[in-house]
DNA sequence: CTTTCTCCCGGCACTCCGTGCCAGGTACTC
DNA sequence: GAGTACCTGGCACGGAGTGCCGGGAGAAAG
């Protein structure tokens, strides 16, 4: 029973890894930290660790495995849905709803990511996951029209864009504000333009919106501008 | 007179090096050839070769770096141009320049970054460069509306990702299409959605765009669709 | 021609990351 | 109580990347 004085028990290990090392990443700065450090800490061996994390990065970003899997799963789970579009941008809100739900550990992974250039080439692996798993849901419901794969592709790149421009703007505010009313104005703004007029659930009428534009040659971001400004966002 | 039997005088080095590393690699994989190989196969130190590549993947990427150095000077010169969007368009045209040059070097290069896990990690490093390097000329151009930032960002996400879905089409073809050709088609899908109009070239007036909405309250979606469908978009 | 200064190259030694292998320990089963 | 499967730690190894230093070649100065 005294095996344990210290060290946590219950969270089993992995846990206890990540505190440390970002206990360690925060003090002294992630590559003047090596990985016996880390193990020191934790009073685990060294070999452990590598059981755990593939790389001394992956423990940077311990959940993104999951939340990956997770998208796959729920973009694998859309019956023949009319607007793939919205489809994706749910799906980005998964990966905000992570960062989410542990607000101070996303800014302090924030700022190692922002000084570290290693950890900043790693994220954009990860990111890059996510992009292609939208990329590819996306294709497989563009096979109709012509361009499915460039469309699928912008796309994707757009939607993990405008996510990522509203998370760290979140993110830079120390996560005070309202993270999801961001992502929203965000995503809103891409579905704006590829045009993804969402499904209406049920039995809306249309006489609900009235809009009156004029000069039709006018470019869409500038007609999406003045939208947002009637309506009072921004 | 005798001391460069084999290899290579002129080209000082750096394309020796680069040379010995591409032969090795397609013989016998990336992750099995290792940076003594290298450097004995080019008769050099092993000491040299870093001082010439940072690292054991830069060697696959030689001239990216001045091909940034290229676009970020391309951006800067630009005098207050009306049309940003035209313009890093240009610009990621610079980098189809520099893959077309060496259509065989770029194609062995692709099926490398294709099976190697750790190179395409580098690729994306390298790609998010020049995306960065886009959306900051962007972010400049558009202090003047509202969410700047937002559409500096995805559009210059968009763009890059059209390049490159372009671009690795025609890798992907043997380098035997026209590549220019495919790339101004997916850039111009980009240039469409993000309203580049072909060019009102000065004195737009805001009063371009009018719009009016009623029922504040009415959800954003349904406002962007009745928008599209006075567009006659989609 | 000699000397000196400078720059580039090669070699050595070191740290650290990541991996394969194996021994010991614990818990669960029969 | 014996067997078994899994988890853990220790050891050793290969390869990447870096700091340091000695040496040689070439240019500049005498």
């Amino acid at each position: 029973m005294s095996a344990t004085e210290k060290a946590e028990a219950k969270p089993p290990m992995r846990d206890a890894l990540v505190a440390a090392a970002f206990q360690l990443f925060l003090e002294r700065g992630y590559e003047q930290t090596t990985v016996d450090d880390i193990v020191a800490l934790a009073g685990v061996g060294r070999r452990s660790f590598f059981r755990y994390f593939p790389s001394k990065e992956d423990v940077v970003f311990p959940d993104h495995e999951r939340c990956l899997a997770d998208m796959t799963a729920f973009l694998a789970a859309s019956e023949a849905d009319a607007e793939p579009v919205r489809r994706v941008c749910d799906g980005a809100r998964l990966v905000l709803r992570m960062y989410a739900e542990n607000p101070s550990f996303s800014v302090q992974r924030y700022r190692l990511t922002k000084k570290v250039p290693g950890l900043r080439a790693y994220e954009l692996s990860v990111v890059w996951r996510y992009e292609r798993a939208l990329a590819e849901y996306l294709r497989g419901r563009f096979t109709g029209g012509s361009d499915g794969s460039l469309r699928a592709d912008v796309i994707a790149s757009a939607v993990v864009a405008a996510h990522n421009n509203a998370l760290r703007s979140w993110l830079r505010s120390d996560g005070e504000g309202d993270a999801t009313a961001t992502v929203d104005h965000a995503l809103g703004y891409v579905q704006a333009a590829f045009g993804a007029a969402p499904a209406p659930p049920a039995d809306e009428h249309p006489e609900d919106v009235v809009v009156v534009v004029s000069r039709r040659g006018a470019p869409l971001w500038r007609v999406v501008q003045e939208i947002e400004t009637t309506l009072g966002r921004s």
